[in-house]
DNA sequence: TTTACATACGAACGTTTGTTCGTTTTTTTA
DNA sequence: TAAAAAAACGAACAAACGTTCGTATGTAAA
């Protein structure tokens, strides 16, 4: 029991360091030997806890992408009034960012390095949640409580300044309540018709 | 005079082959010897035209970056009015995007591995670039002419969905003009007194 | 205390990496 | 056409890569 707790956390503790260092350096720039090191391991002793570098790597960006497409869904049953779908898309957003930091920023930027059979799985989860999405944004634009704009654009422009929260949200300086209210008034200010 | 013309479009076609496959596979998931086949050489070949891959990489980083850097500067010196600077802020973003998707696509992120003396020039000028910016928002919001938005916010927000254009901006589909329009709509108008 | 098991390790593996070298081929200049 | 310069090449390099293996060590179960 002690050790089957223990053993998670390690495993824990290396898929941290892993989202840490695939965040700061790259998937393809981080050696294997250096994330055992940054453990307090050698490279041959991760493999007692791991099964292959890119592993880490899918656990790490299904773990977020789950994240999200529970959120939607669950946002979608919850709520009907669009422009309160987007708030709490904004609200997931930032839930998400601030939950985990580094393997939000992974899970956008390193899963290129994904192989077909998973960055296939991947990419069609992104696309399901970006339809979802942008049929809350055509939902608003057709009764009328957004503005008329391309709803392409719109989704494209909407979620790209949400997926970089993680780049510059540092959690000590700004709450995530002012960080809500002031991406609610920039985003939906401008997309709800006076 | 027609050898010189000939070699600088090879080069020239190096560097945008190194483009695209850098925003493909990621800098250091693209080898010499993929880049040298993609455009018809062998890898020792390359060498008669390059100084080393990481070379590549910091023409394409710099390049952009100056691009962006006399962009905001003839922007700063010719308008005066917040409203009209960040409209054309936009506009700035979407042509240097059109103009070389894959290179501005490097450009924003495999940034990272350029090596300490470059990336310290690199950084020092992005960070000049959005402080200008911010300043400009700062500008409009003492001003009166946009809302009372935390500045920080608004200015990452803003850069952020400028700087994904390239991830979505197929030239074909949509215009620069159409683009820039409904652009402006969702960002300013939102930011814009009524 | 002995037996079993999970974990850590150093050494080694086959591959791939960016780059250099000496030579041959192609192109330009005189 | 001969001489000079530029460009392409195959072979080779040292280093680093992800991963495997046999063994030692520490921990839990009997």
């Amino acid at each position: 029991m002690a050790n089957s707790v223990k053993k998670a956390t390690l495993k824990k503790d290396i898929l941290e360091a892993a989202a840490e260092l695939f965040k700061e350096k790259g998937y393809a720039a981080t050696s294997v030997r250096e994330l055992a090191q940054s453990v307090g391991l050698e490279a041959s002793s991760l493999y007692n806890h791991i099964q292959s570098k890119e592993q880490m790597l899918q656990e790490i960006c299904m773990g977020n992408a789950n994240k999200f497409t529970d959120g939607i869904e669950h946002i979608l049953k919850t709520y009907s009034n669009p422009i309160e779908q987007l708030e709490q898309i904004i609200k997931l957003h930032i839930d998400v960012a601030a939950d985990s930091l580094s393997s939000v920023t992974v899970f956008n930027d390193e899963w290129k390095h994904l192989s077909p059979p998973y960055q296939e799985t991947f990419l069609k989860m992104r696309k399901s949640y970006e339809s979802k999405v942008l049929d809350i944004i055509k939902n608003g634009i057709e009764s009328g409580v957004l503005r008329q704009v391309d709803p392409k654009i719109t989704l494209y422009s909407f979620l790209t300044s949400l997926r970089w929260i993680h780049y510059w949200f540092k959690p000590g300086r700004i709450s995530k309540e002012r960080l809500y209210d002031n991406l609610r008034i920039i985003q939906l200010d401008g997309l709800k018709k006076e």
